[in-house]
DNA sequence: ATCAAATTTCACAAATTACTGAAAATTCAA
DNA sequence: TTGAATTTTCAGTAATTTGTGAAATTTGAT
């Protein structure tokens, strides 16, 4: 397989940023790969198409596979195993947020949790302590909203972050006089 | 200076979720470091408590300063440079997603429009453009939405956060009658 | 201007991470 | 079962990233 310019410079891209974030430049394009791609691809055609070794394909197909961003499939009447992303990109979005929340904020959290469970022993340690208190309940309440966002399906978020700032004005009716709630000007 | 066990567990784990992220283990140290400190610390005092060279540190201070994370700052009497990070764990916050932001997506998103700008010429491409054009919207959407956000004052941001998926009633008003207003019912 | 203190730069060494090819393990059709 | 097709593992090498010490530069007090 050969891949078309246009293709090869997403996949390229894909590949840079990769390393910017946590990721390897090689898993990076093999998502990238399999994200545009028609139809689900083989790890030998993934080899072929990246230039990448066999084995590396196979390392790489793991760890996309581990963070749950692609499928695995077979054909009929084939016996390689055959892989794609999932279709719906907000569902992919909350996938890489909900393993990235997993991998990095977590443990972070639970951490944090511990350290604060010590009695401090000395003034160092109490405004280490406060420090931390600060910086947990501010991951907390993120990621507790977080969290409790994804509920809401994908319409209501689209409207809700369009909606932007101007948030503001619907949460202020909580404490303000039900009189005003008639001229809804939206965008 | 020495560590304390507790401010010691938690420069180490800074550092090593400093490698999850994208960030090098003794940059996530100095940064947690100077989070937790009580006071200013100059460059050698920074060397001494992490046991690091002084070079490495100055290469951290620039990185970290990079990310603006990191403040500079003078003590009247000494010739040395004292580094500290903003007290307020909001603003600290905000700083990080801006960063992230300039550095992981916009570069994303203007391959992204280049991409799209393109005209298909067979259907191989004709399918990655539609799903590059998907990448995009979302991205697009989610970034804007969270740098108009940044405008509201960190109390209107927590109460939003706390309100979690109840935003959805209130968004609901925008479609139906303004009866339903009054019986406030939050958490 | 001079000089010592402080900081930065940079070439190299050390450590880590990424990638490969060969071998081992697994799968499934016959 | 057997054995060919396919996938995975893994030891070793390649490539990259990280960290250091020495040298160069900058800073500011005298």
């Amino acid at each position: 397989m050969n891949l078309t310019p246009l293709v090869q410079s997403f996949v390229l891209h894909f590949g840079e940023m990769g390393s910017h974030w946590g990721i390897n430049r090689t898993v990076g394009q093999m998502y990238a790969l399999l994200y545009v791609s028609e139809k689900p691809l083989n790890a030998d055609e993934m080899a072929e198409a990246l230039g990448f070794s066999r084995s590396n394909v196979s390392m790489g197909l793991k760890e996309l596979t581990s963070w749950r961003l692609v499928k695995l499939q077979h054909l009929p009447g084939d016996r390689r195993e055959y892989y794609s992303t999932p279709e719906d990109v907000w569902a992919i979005f909350q996938t890489l947020a909900e393993e990235r929340k997993k991998r990095e904020v977590d443990p972070t959290l639970t951490m944090l949790r511990g350290a604060l469970l010590e009695t401090p022993s000395n003034p160092a340690d109490e405004h280490a302590q406060a420090r931390m208190a600060e910086m947990h309940d501010l991951i907390d309440l993120t990621t507790s909203w977080f969290t409790d966002i994804q509920r809401l399906d994908v319409d209501t978020l689209k409207t809700l972050m369009k909606l932007g700032s101007q948030v503001q004005k619907f949460l202020e009716f909580k404490q303000k006089l039900p009189t005003f709630m008639g001229g809804s000007e939206t965008p």
